[in-house]
DNA sequence: CTGTTAGCGCGTTCAA
DNA sequence: TTGAACGCGCTAACAG
């Protein structure tokens, strides 16, 4: 009765039903050249056991553990819940587990995920990295297991990975542009994040409408955070030639500022239009509604899983590179609502 | 060079280090009794060779696999990210993985999680049941892993429990009765949710404080949602005697109800205090922001965890229940601001 | 202090 | 169609 941990085996299958344990394997395996009548028999005892296969052992024999590990930076994110729970589906669906990695966008952690890849139970890597060192390149190369990449990274990458076709940011620049505003702020963290891809959208974008760019319509705090885009709203504030357009480097900053104008006497959008990136679901809670540019995160998580899977099953084809294209989501915070 | 997927195994090492292989097994595994002199030769080697240990030959003997799995209803809900947060914190520190799982809640879901431990790489379960089956119980007892339960359940489950010492809604209706509130109505979902004690909390708080229950001040729609939040708002205000506050199932209801009774015009607080249970960081996001309960998720999941690794290693002590006392964080939502 | 040996539970030849 | 035997890579006795 109170045999909680004790595990039946296809050992104590077989002598039961008489077989030998291959019989029950190949039973198990669905495995062809097996009389019904066996069959029938053998599934009536496993089902009597309560015998299920130990995983260990047949990972052991098959080199394949029906895990993957999915790792980005930070679960409490806004931005990846969505994130996990699409590469979860997915993986279910395949009858694959997920293992969740935080890594803190700490580029040796980012960069340990690989390196233990075989010191965990998993077929491969879902790898979201923010810091994107320079040694990963190399580092995927001899990993253990395959790695799919969420971002954009070089073409050389010897990985799958899913990005985007071009950076959230030219959509959210040509969104206030075309609404007429014409000083336009960034708002951001270090120019480092995202492979700076969300500033450089910046200033490639006032070159393009030929806006000169006012270095004091720059901010970068510390970390992507509300406290960031509050900070730069008080700075932004400050300035002599106030902007009349915020372009934040992430939603949460957005929010920040947003709050921070408010907290000022500001009207958004009338006085000061704000856009983020991410169109995290917060977007559409606060008031105003947030202007975002969706990078489709649920879409890339899903994709991500899906090559990852595939080439588990089959290693040998060319890695692929799928680019989704962004899509800007107009709220309140950069159009009166009508 | 291409050999990506060649693992050099103890043996290569022990071959190549002449030595053999439980020599190598002691010192991977920090056993005493190791000449130094071996040691650091085959260290080198190691090294030298990239070796790192097969964990599933390693689990297949040592049964331990150094992963727990968190099954929580669906990890997009604004709850679980801290909890997930916290769960792999402390199995990181343990060096254990953290598989996540989402079972919507589903009871027969619930169930199979629990079912299905020994068919994944886990020596544990950390769960946070929703629906709470009533084969939960047996099935616990049977399962070939223990279990760790996140929320409260009755005293005889045979797991250690982390909860919370009295359901959050008395702190919330306590705070609401002590700002004067009279004519406080509840939103929330299915009764049964949270096996009711968020509802059942409403009505003993109106009892202990001699107020009668007026069932048209009872709003229940599908599911713990801002568009329930938002109906009940409406449904309130379309009432002849208006309650003058509102205490909601959650926070995201709080939030709706918010939402929808500044679209209708009221004012928050002023003219109806709203208050929600969970504290999700939504709260501190919205205008007003919300005053809500706190169940101190994180420290759940870091207790939860805790006691489940404490139990991995050594199965034999008595359940343990752990109680935390929930916290009211009063803001803008109840309270004008100062 | 180190080597030899025997499994852990399963899948997979190869014979029968 | 089935069974016997071997080995996956590792740990854990037991010798030496």
């Amino acid at each position: 009765m109170e045999q909680k941990k004790s595990k039946v085996t296809i050992d104590d299958v077989a002598k039961e039903a008489g077989v030998a344990k291959s019989t029950v394997s190949r039973i198990i395996n669905n495995a062809p050249g097996v009389k019904p009548i066996t069959r029938q028999k053998v599934t009536r005892v496993i089902e009597q056991l309560g015998f299920t296969p130990n995983l260990m052992a047949r990972s052991l024999k098959t080199n394949l553990r029906r895990q993957i590990a999915l790792a980005i930076d930070d679960i409490r994110n806004p931005y990846y819940p969505e994130l996990a729970w699409a590469a979860e589906q997915v993986a279910k669906q395949n009858d694959f587990r997920l293992v969740l990695i935080n890594h803190y966008g700490n580029p040796s952690e980012e960069l340990a995920v690989i390196r233990d890849a075989n010191d965990m139970h998993v077929d491969g890597i879902v790898l979201l990295s923010i810091s994107h060192p320079k040694t990963l390149n190399p580092l995927i190369k001899k990993a253990t297991v395959p790695v799919s990449l969420i971002g954009n990274y070089g073409e050389d990458m010897p990985a799958d990975t899913v990005g985007l076709s071009r950076s959230e940011g030219y959509l959210a620049m040509d969104h206030l542009i075309r609404i007429g505003r014409r000083r336009i702020a960034y708002a951001g963290g270090p120019v480092t994040l995202h492979r700076g891809t969300r500033y450089a959208a910046y200033e490639k974008s006032l070159a393009a409408s030929f806006m000169k760019l006012d270095r004091s319509l720059v901010f970068t705090g510390e970390r992507l955070s509300l406290e960031t885009g509050m900070e730069a709203a008080r700075y932004f504030c400050g300035l002599k030639d106030r902007p009349d357009a915020i372009y934040a480097a992430n939603d949460l900053v957005a929010i920040g500022v947003i709050q921070g104008l408010m907290e000022l006497g500001l009207r958004v959008p009338e006085d000061v239009a704000v856009v983020g990136i991410d169109d995290i679901p917060w977007c559409m809670l606060t008031n105003p509604k947030v202007s975002s540019v969706s990078n489709l995160v649920a879409e890339m998580g899903r994709i991500a899983v899906e090559l990852l899977l595939k080439r588990i099953d089959q290693s040998d084809e060319p890695f692929r590179k799928v680019k989704l294209e962004p899509r800007l989501i107009v709220r309140e915070s950069t159009v009166k609502s009508v």
